[in-house]
RNA sequence: GGGCCUGUAGCUCAGUUGGUUAGAGCAGAGCGCUCAUAACGCUUUUGUCGUAGGUUCGAGUCCUACCGGGCCUACCA
C-alpha cells in the first residue's frame, strides 16, 4: 500500500467551467484517485478554487457584488458542480483561505531569506477612470504594426505581433474604454528563477517517464533565449494575499498583493491544511503529505493540469518550494492534457461556446459525460467533442454493451430462476476460458490506469464488458435451459458474478452506474478482484439481487438534433 | 520569426528499443441468436501508413526537405 497525493489544477473562480476545463484536470484526476483508492492505497486528493487576480475583481464588479462575496458564492457553485460530476476530492479549498495567506507569506519570506527575491522598479499603466493598474492584456489600442484597432497590450491578435502596452497607438482601458491612462513607476518583487535554472534543469532531467508534452514545455522555458527568466510575483491589486515577509510587513510593498500564479499552487498545500482543520486534525496530519521531514518521503505526488499550466508547475512552483530551503514534497509525476475542442472549434468561456458544467448536468447524468470525456481524453493530442460522437459513444458503450448486458442477465435470471443467484451446475471450460481472457485484459487495464493512460484504460474496460456479451452468446443459457436448467443456472450464476465484477472495475469511470450495479446485485462493499477466480464466484447460490431499471437510456437522434441546435451558439 | 507536437482504413484513434501477411472501436455489408435497452455474437470490405528523397539486408517506426493541421512564445488565468 502506497500513499498517493493527487492534485487537480485549480479552476479559476470567475464563472462556471466548461467541459474542456473539466476533462483537462479534474475529471482524469478523479478517475485516478478513485482507482488508487480502490486498489487499497491511501489517497489524498486535493482541489480548490483559484480566486485572486484581475478577472475575479472584474467579474465581481460586473455582478455588482464585493469580490469576497462573489468568490464565496462562486466557490459554492463550483463545489456543487464538482459534486454533481462526482469528483471525489478529499477537500475542495479556496486559495483565499487563511491557511493559504499565511503559507504564501511564509514561503515568500523564506525565499527572501535565501536571497531569491529581488525588488524591481518598473513602469505600469494606470487607469484613473478604473482606479487600478491594468495588466497588459487589459489595455487596447491600435497596433503599430498592422493598424488593427483591437490590439491588446501584450499582443496584437490580428497580426500576432508581441507588443508592449506603450507601443499601442491611442491606448484605452479594455475595462472602461477610458483613455485617461498614465504610466506610473511601481515596485515589485521578482522571484529569481534564473538563479535556480540549473537546479530546475537537473531536477527535470532526473524525472523518468514524464509525458513529452510536460518536459518539452519545461525545457523550452528553461533554454529559450537567455534561459529561464525571473518572474514578477506581486501585483498592484486589492484582492489577493497581502505581500508580507513571513509575518512581518514588507517595507515598500504596502497595499500590494502576491500574483495569483504565486499563491495558487501553494494552495495545494494550504488546502490540505484546510482539510486537516475541517476534520479536526492537527498539523502533523497534513504535514505527513507535504513535508519530507515529517513523513512525506514515501508519498507519490501526481499533478493533473491542462498544458497551459505546465510552466508554472514544472518551474515556478518547484522554484518556490526548492528555494524556500525547506523540505517540501515536490511533484513526482505531471500529467498534462491538450485541449478539447467543441464541434471543431474552441470552447470559449467569453463567447459562451461549448457546453458548461451546469448545462451538461441538466442534460444528462454525470456518468454519460464522464465516460465520453475520459474515453476521448485529449491525452496525445487535442480531441474534438461532437454531439454525434458523444451520442454514438454513450449509446454504444454504455447502453448497448454494458447496460444491456446487465439487463439481459438479470431479466433472464428473474424469469427462469427468480431474483436470486441460481443454484446448480458447475463452472466449466467456458467459464475458465473467459476468466483467463478477462484476467489478461484486466492486467492491461490496471497497467494503463497506473500509467494514467485513461483513454487506453477506457478501451480496456469496454473490452472487458464485451467479453460478457461474447460469453453469453456462446454459452446461450436460454437454449441450454430447455435441456438442462442446472447447466443454465451455472451460466447465469457466472454472468451475475460478471456483473458484480463490472460494478467494481467501472467505478473509476462511471461511479454512479457502478454503484447502481453493485446495489442491484447486493454487493455494495465489493473490493478489487485481486483474485479473479474468487471474485467470479463471490455471489453464492441463493444470494438475492434486484433487477435494476435501465442503467443508461439512449440519446435519441431527435434529442441529439435538439441539443445540437440549442448549442449551435450565437 | 523561434520552439514543440501532429498527419496511419469513410470517422476517431493504437502501433513498444526499425524486423515476417499494419491493428481496435465506430460506420458499411452478410450471416446467426432471440435472454436483453431492435440490444448481442460471428464473418467481412477499405489503407501507395501526408509528399519526395535518404540511411538500412529490412522503415509506419530513423534522417533531410516540402505540404497540411495544432499548440506555446513568459502581464488572462
Amino acid at each position: 500500500m502506497a500513499r498517493i497525493l493527487i492534485t487537480s489544477a485549480l479552476p479559476y473562480i470567475n464563472g462556471i467551467k466548461h467541459l474542456g476545463n473539466l476533462v483537462g484536470s479534474q475529471l482524469p484526476s478523479d478517475a485516478y484517485a478513485r482507482y488508487m483508492r480502490a486498489r487499497g492505497h491511501e489517497v489524498m486528493f486535493i482541489c480548490a478554487t483559484d480566486e485572486h487576480g484581475t478577472p475575479a475583481e472584474l467579474a465581481a464588479g460586473k455582478a455588482g457584488v464585493p469580490v469576497a462575496e462573489y468568490c464565496a458564492d462562486m466557490w459554492q457553485v463550483q463545489k456543487d458542480l464538482a459534486e454533481g460530476f462526482r469528483l471525489s476530492f478529499d477537500f475542495f479549498g479556496r486559495s483565499s483561505s487563511k491557511r493559504n495567506r499565511e503559507l504564501t507569506q511564509h514561503l515568500a519570506g523564506k525565499l527572501a531569506d535565501a536571497g531569491l527575491i529581488e525588488e524591481v522598479s518598473e513602469k505600469q499603466v494606470y487607469s484613473r477612470a478604473d482606479a487600478r493598474y491594468l495588466p497588459d492584456r487589459y489595455i487596447e489600442g491600435t497596433c503599430p504594426n498592422c493598424g488593427s484597432e483591437n490590439a491588446r497590450g501584450d499582443q496584437c491578435e490580428n497580426c500576432t505581433k508581441q507588443l508592449n502596452p506603450t507601443d499601442l497607438i491611442n491606448p484605452r482601458s479594455a475595462i472602461s474604454g477610458s483613455t485617461e491612462l498614465e504610466v506610473r513607476e511601481t515596485k515589485h518583487l521578482y522571484l529569481r528563477q534564473s538563479a535556480m535554472r540549473e537546479r530546475l534543469d537537473k531536477w527535470i532531467d532526473s524525472q523518468k517517464g514524464w509525458p513529452l508534452l510536460t518536459t518539452s514545455i519545461a525545457k523550452k522555458w528553461l533554454h529559450d533565449g537567455d534561459g529561464l527568466r525571473d518572474r514578477g510575483i506581486t501585483r498592484d491589486l486589492d484582492w489577493g494575499v497581502p505581500v508580507k515577509r513571513g509575518s512581518e510587513e514588507w517595507p515598500g510593498m504596502e497595499g500590494k498583493v502576491f500574483y495569483v500564479w504565486f499563491d495558487a499552487p501553494i494552495e495545494y498545500i494550504a488546502a490540505t491544511a484546510e482539510w486537516a482543520d475541517a476534520n479536526g486534525q492537527d498539523d502533523a496530519s497534513w504535514q505527513r503529505w507535504w513535508r519530507e521531514d515529517k513523513g512525506a518521503l514515501d508519498v507519490h505526488y501526481v499533478q493533473f493540469m491542462g498544458k497551459d499550466n505546465v510552466p508554472f508547475h514544472t518551474l515556478s512552483f518547484p522554484a518556490t518550494l526548492m528555494g524556500s530551503g525547506e523540505p517540501w514534497k515536490l511533484v513526482d509525476f505531471i500529467k498534462s492534457y491538450n485541449w478539447l475542442t467543441y464541434e471543431g472549434g474552441k470552447f470559449s468561456t467569453s463567447a459562451g461556446r461549448g457546453i458548461f458544467m451546469d448545462q451538461a448536468l441538466d442534460i444528462l447524468p454525470s456518468d454519460y459525460w464522464r465516460w465520453w470525456l475520459l474515453s476521448n481524453a485529449p491525452e496525445s493530442s487535442d480531441s474534438n467533442f461532437t454531439w454525434e460522437s458523444f451520442q454514438g459513444g454513450v449509446n454504444k458503450d454504455l447502453a448497448d454493451v454494458l447496460g444491456n448486458f446487465v439487463s439481459r442477465v438479470t431479466k433472464f435470471c428473474r424469469s427462469k430462476f427468480g431474483e436470486q443467484v441460481p443454484e446448480g451446475g458447475e463452472y466449466g471450460a467456458a467459464e475458465a476460458k473467459v476468466t483467463a481472457e478477462i484476467a489478461k485484459r484486466l492486467t492491461i487495464y490496471q497497467d494503463n490506469m497506473q500509467a494514467i493512460e485513461l483513454r487506453k484504460a477506457a478501451a480496456d474496460l469496454r473490452a472487458i464488458w464485451v467479453m460478457g456479451n461474447e460469453y453469453l452468446q456462446t454459452a446461450a443459457p436460454w437454449s441450454i435451459y430447455k435441456q438442462s436448467p442446472e447447466d443454465a443456472a451455472a451460466i447465469v450464476r457466472f454472468a451475475l458474478n460478471l456483473i458484480r465484477l463490472y460494478g467494481v472495475l467501472s467505478a473509476p469511470f462511471i461511479p454512479d452506474a457502478a454503484k447502481a450495479i453493485l446495489t442491484a446485485v447486493n454487493a455494495e462493499g465489493a473490493g478489487w478482484p485481486d483474485d479473479l477466480d474468487l471474485a467470479l464466484s463471490a455471489l453464492p447460490p441463493g444470494h438475492a439481487f434486484t433487477t435494476p431499471d435501465v442503467l443508461f437510456a439512449k440519446l435519441s437522434d431527435e434529442r441529439r438534433e435538439e441539443l445540437e441546435a440549442q448549442f449551435a451558439g450565437e
